[in-house]
DNA sequence: GATGAATGAGAGTTCATTCAT
DNA sequence: GATGAATGAACTCTCATTCAT
């Protein structure tokens, strides 16, 4: 898996190094990140049309456009292929909302609302829910991945809530400590409406946004925040 | 897993009444419904451990001690198997929770105490976390077998919630309304502990029955319910 | 083969000593005879329908009401299985044509007619076109089988045809000696006929007896045979 | 099986033509159609060695050097592989028989000696016989075969006999409407004559050639056409 | 004799992976 | 770099045959 960032990273800068710098000459760098590029969205594709399992190379090289060997010009294996894309897609990908500081007046719960809420309103359509689920569902036979996803996903939402329960509390925004001893608690209803939306009950979508919305108030006294 | 036995038990024994109104000529059933059982437990563990996809019918095989071939006289496919050994663990496992009920002067708090909390205690021990994680994973594939779920646990659960929340509301249990419009808040804490134990943090398991009883109280007034 | 042949001769031989002198004691052998009877009948139409290597021993016992073993108990294997009931349906078939004499004043054309013609006119519905098909299907696969064909089926009607045919020249029945030299030309309608009806074009069958009454006329002197 | 050296040998053309046309890159087409050619040959052999059931793809692939997924590249499936090999082999066979045209002062059994008799002489050594054995045989199995087999071979013979008998009776060369009648009658020979010498007696092979001139003879008014 | 559960060799088929071009 | 023909391990499924009951 490091293997594939590394690839993934260098491949990208001397890319953009080729595009600015270089006169475009023998093979062009160009094409060749753009079939990779390709090549990494029809894997997303396919892999979250069929699964790990149920995926084929040949699929994706068609989707993509190239040739059955051609993956594996930049991925060695079809689990390569499947960590380096899933990987792309997580790396990074809270990357603002993390950067966000909460305002000198702001209240914690504003700032969840702010940061989370918003982000949260976006997941389905930005497709993180079904990469969420395609973790969920493929994480057993890959425990690499879902390593990424708790490095780059769970654990540091759970550490912001983490660090910003107590916050909260001695700001009274909490009427007691349950959310310093239950810090799932806040995010249980994103995940709910995940897996009912992406899994159990496709016909009868929740709203993740509104369902989190609840959460928050009922943990933060009750009433909308502030 | 325990299942399993109950259903072989009791197969015997309606095995063992045949055998006396029939002429004991051929093969003993006694036999055959050990070896059913051996079949469908293996295949339960085979497909826990590696997914539908990653399991084998000659790995189903050699766990139930009998050969390759053998599975298909009870199962036409590994499809069928597969489906037939989830379905065997899922109907019919709510009944007797969906049997109590209310007592005349037992809040609704104290009633999902007396019941979900209960099972849920040992939702883990009992291998239906398991099974939880196995349908989500292998839903997309199988959504026959995801219907099955949301019919016999899921949907029955969530039912009853949508019953008992005005009924909370009316006797003052409950703050708002906002149990009756997000009926799967209350049961969200238990999908994240699902998620979270099965599949995201192994190593970290959170507490599933205290994750919910703190989303029961926050959500019932508060307080703990008598 | 030979060994099915010494089977079944002394197992129908026993049965019938059977049938008329014991008193039925312990498993009735009248029921053993009917049990292989039907196995056979069952086997002809199996192997009839699919041909050797579709038909299944399993299906065999299904259509005679017997479990998938017992035809194990008649013949050893499904080859000796399929010889046995060809063969039985061949030996002796032919029998009754081969007994006739011809009458002192009879034209050999006429005692052709009075002979094979009537039979042909009987092939299809008496189920001998369909063994003649079945021997031809399998053949390659069975030597054996077309052997027994051959000794109790062909040669017979072509050594009858050689040692007419010198009579028939001799009586002034035959304008050459054409058939004296290919034998075979007076058959050949026949077995045209045969491949056309139960293999080339069922939807357009050719009337065999006709086929070789127009082939021994044209033949013999070309008019009507007396 | 010459046929399948003609047909590679076309396609060699075709490919050398693609050769210049096409970027030479990726796998050489020369090898390919090679491959596929011993594919077809080694295919035709196995099928008309053991019949479509007892063949293996594996035995194919063995003879034709290749590995056992190999032919999949170019049938899908066993059945397509035979339907594929057979087709090849009837498709067009009798093309230049068909052309052939009836010279102005030629009599009709003279043309058919000059076409059919020609083609019947070389129909063992070509390989015909055998295939027509082949069709005859999974002609069960495979109607489709038999379709085939009909409209490419049986019936343009048929037809042109039906088509020429009139012809011949008109210019006086039939001495009745029999083979008007009975047009089956005259192509019987040549039935006989494959069933005899492929599967019911090879040791005692009839000379079908011959068998068809005495036909011919026997309907043409008896005497060798002029 | 009869039963039918159990066996296990074997066949068709798929597809990740390789590599000559 | 790209191609796609070729490979062959591995898997599902079938069914003739056996044998305890």
């Amino acid at each position: 898996m490091p293997k594939s960032k590394q690839t993934s990273a260098k491949t990208l800068t001397s890319n953009a190094a080729a595009r600015s710098k270089r006169v475009a000459r023998g093979p062009s760098p160009d094409k060749t990140a753009q079939t990779k590029a390709s090549i990494v969205r029809a894997a997303l594709a396919e892999f979250l049309d069929k699964g790990f399992a149920d995926a084929t190379i040949a699929s994706v090289a068609q989707r993509a456009g190239v040739a059955k060997g051609t993956p594996y010009r930049y991925f060695a294996t079809k689990e390569a292929l499947f960590a380096g894309v899933v990987q792309q897609e997580l790396v990074g990908a809270l990357g603002e909302i993390l950067e966000e500081r909460r305002g000198r007046d702001e209240s914690v719960q504003a700032f969840l609302r702010r940061t989370l809420l918003i982000t949260l309103g976006e997941i389905e359509r930005k497709g993180r829910a079904a990469i969420a689920r395609l973790v969920i569902v493929e994480g057993v036979r890959f425990p690499a991945l879902v390593e990424i996803y708790r490095r780059e996903m769970f654990d540091p939402v759970l550490d912001q809530i983490k660090r910003l329960a107590p916050v909260a509390r001695r700001r009274g925004e909490l009427p007691d400590d349950r959310l310093i001893r239950h810090p799932h608690l806040l995010i249980a209803p994103v995940w709910m409406g995940i897996l009912n939306n992406q899994l159990i009950d496709r016909d009868h979508p929740v709203d993740i946004a509104g369902l989190f919305e609840a959460q928050l108030e009922l943990m933060f006294s009750g009433e909308a925040g502030r």
